[in-house]
DNA sequence: TAGGCGTCGATTGTCGACACTTTTGGCTTG
DNA sequence: CAAGCCAAAAGTGTCGACAATCGACGCCTA
C-alpha cells in the first residue's frame, strides 16, 4: 500500500474522546488546588458544570483513581485523595528511588542537546527566582526533574515520575510556597545537574539523596504542622489479593 | 455524626462493586494468558458473558488502562498490551529499581516475622521446584519477591510493584517455564534473603542487581526470539502535557 | 486481475432513566 | 435544649437505547 507518499508522524489532531478531557480538568483543578485534599467530586455536579453526561465522568474519575488522586468509596461516591504525612513520606521515599536511578541513568546516556536542555532550565529556575513568583517556581522545578527522568530514555519511568508528582502536587499546591530563600531552590539545583555532567555514579546517587531528603523532610514537617484537619471519608480500602 | 459507636474498619463486604469484579475478572484472564497480548477486549462481548452492561465492563477497562494491562485506542476498543522487547527491559529496569529499595528498606526493618515467612516462602519454592510445577513455581516467586516489598513497610510500594509484576506477568504467562532447572529458581534466592538477613546494603543491591539482572536478560532475550509477531494497534499515543 | 470505492454490519461513545442508598433537614421526644 | 428519628432530596450504580464511527465485504473500474 503507498496510498500516502509516507507515513510521516501526523500531529494526530484532536482527540475526540472526551474521558481524556475531563480527566484533565479535574487532574487540573486538584493540583492546582482549587479540588482540596477531602473534597467530594460529585459525578451530577461536574457532569452538569461541563455540558456532558455522567458516564464519561465516572469513567475519568476511575482512571485518576487508580493514579492515585481519587479516592471511590462505594455508594458515595469519589473523592481527593487525602494525604497524610505519611503517605507524603512514602511518596517522597519512592521519589528518591525512582530519581537516583533516573539521574544514574540520564547520566550515562547524556546528549549535548539534553545536556543543554538541563541547563536551560536550571538559569530559568535561577531567573525566576529572582522574579519571585512561588508557584512559576514549583512548576520549573518539577520541570528540570522531569526533564532528568526523560533524559532516562524509559518511558514508563517517566510516567511513574508523573505519577508521584501530580500526587505530590496534591499538598505542594496546598502548601504554597516550600523555600523561603527564593534563590535556595537554584542552588541546590547545580550540585544536582553538576554531578549529572560530571557522570559519577556516586556522586549523582549523592546529591540526588541530599536534595531529595531535605525537601521530603521540608514537606513531611510542613504537612505534619497543618494535620488537624478531616471530615472526610470513612474508611481505607485495602486490599491483598 | 456518629451513627455507629465506631468507624471501625469493616471486612467490607461484598463488593457491591461491579467495577471491581470485572477488572479482577480482566486482570486474571490477562495474566493467566487467557486473553493474550494484542487481543481485543470488546465491551458488549464482556458486558454479555458476565450478564451485566457495558457501563461497569468500560470503567473497568480505564481502570487497566491506567495500569498499564489494557490500551485504549479510540473508536476502536480496548486491547491487550503488547509488549515489545524494548517494554519488558523498561519493566525491569523499573523493578530493579524498586526491588533493591524495598530490599534493603525490608533488612533495616526486619522483623523475626517477616523473616520467618520470608524463610518458608523459600522453602516452599524448593519444594515446589522438586514437584517441578512451572506456573506454581512462578506464582510462589512472585510472592517471595512481593513479601520482600510488603517487609519495606511502604503501601505505595507494593502497590507499585504489583502494578510492574502485572504487567509483567503477561508476557511471563506466554513464556511459561523460564528455568531450564528449576531447583535454580530456589538458589538464586537464597543469596538475596541472606544479604537480607545480614543486613548489609550494598551486598544487598548487588545480590539483588544480580539476580533481577539474569531474568532480565534471560526474559528479554526469549522474548526477542519471538518477537516476529504483531497485526495489532495503530500507533502510539504520547502524550507531553 | 489488482486496486479503489461504497455499503452493511458491528462496535464504540454518549445519553437519559430508574432503583436503591446515603445524606440532610426538620420534627418529635426525653 | 439536645439527642434521636423520620421523611424528603440528592446522588450513585446500573441499565438499555441511539447516533456516530470503524472494519469488512463485495462491486466496480482500469
Amino acid at each position: 500500500m503507498r496510498t500516502m507518499s509516507q507515513p510521516v508522524g501526523l500531529p494526530v489532531l484532536a482527540e475526540s474522546d472526551l474521558v481524556r478531557q475531563v480527566a484533565r480538568r479535574l487532574t487540573d483543578a486538584i493540583v492546582q488546588g482549587r479540588l482540596p485534599p477531602g473534597a467530594k467530586v460529585a459525578e451530577a455536579a461536574v457532569a452538569r458544570e461541563l455540558g456532558i453526561s455522567r458516564a464519561p465522568v465516572r469513567e475519568a474519575a476511575r482512571l485518576l483513581e487508580s493514579q492515585g488522586l481519587l479516592m471511590a468509596s462505594p455508594r458515595r461516591g469519589f473523592f481527593v485523595r487525602e494525604l497524610s504525612a505519611r503517605d507524603v513520606d512514602e511518596l517522597y521515599a519512592l521519589r528518591l528511588c525512582v530519581e537516583r536511578h533516573a539521574a544514574v541513568e540520564a547520566a550515562r546516556r547524556l546528549t549535548p542537546e539534553t545536556r543543554a536542555a538541563l541547563r536551560r532550565q536550571l538559569d530559568l529556575m535561577r531567573d525566576l527566582a529572582r522574579r519571585d513568583d512561588p508557584a512559576t517556581i514549583v512548576e520549573a522545578d518539577y520541570q528540570f526533574h522531569r526533564l532528568i527522568c526523560e533524559a532516562a530514555g524509559n518511558a514508563r519511568l517517566l510516567r511513574l515520575f508523573d505519577g508521584l508528582a501530580s500526587e505530590l502536587r496534591i499538598v505542594i499546591g496546598l502548601i504554597g510556597r516550600l523555600y523561603d530563600d527564593p534563590d535556595e531552590i537554584a542552588r541546590t539545583h547545580e550540585p544536582v545537574l553538576a554531578a549529572i555532567e560530571a557522570g559519577h555514579p556516586e556522586r549523582i546517587v549523592a546529591h540526588v539523596d541530599h536534595h531529595i531528603g531535605v525537601a521530603r523532610r521540608e514537606v513531611v514537617r510542613l504537612l505534619e504542622s497543618l494535620t488537624p484537619q478531616g471530615p472526610p471519608p470513612r474508611n481505607e480500602t485495602s486490599e491483598t489479593p
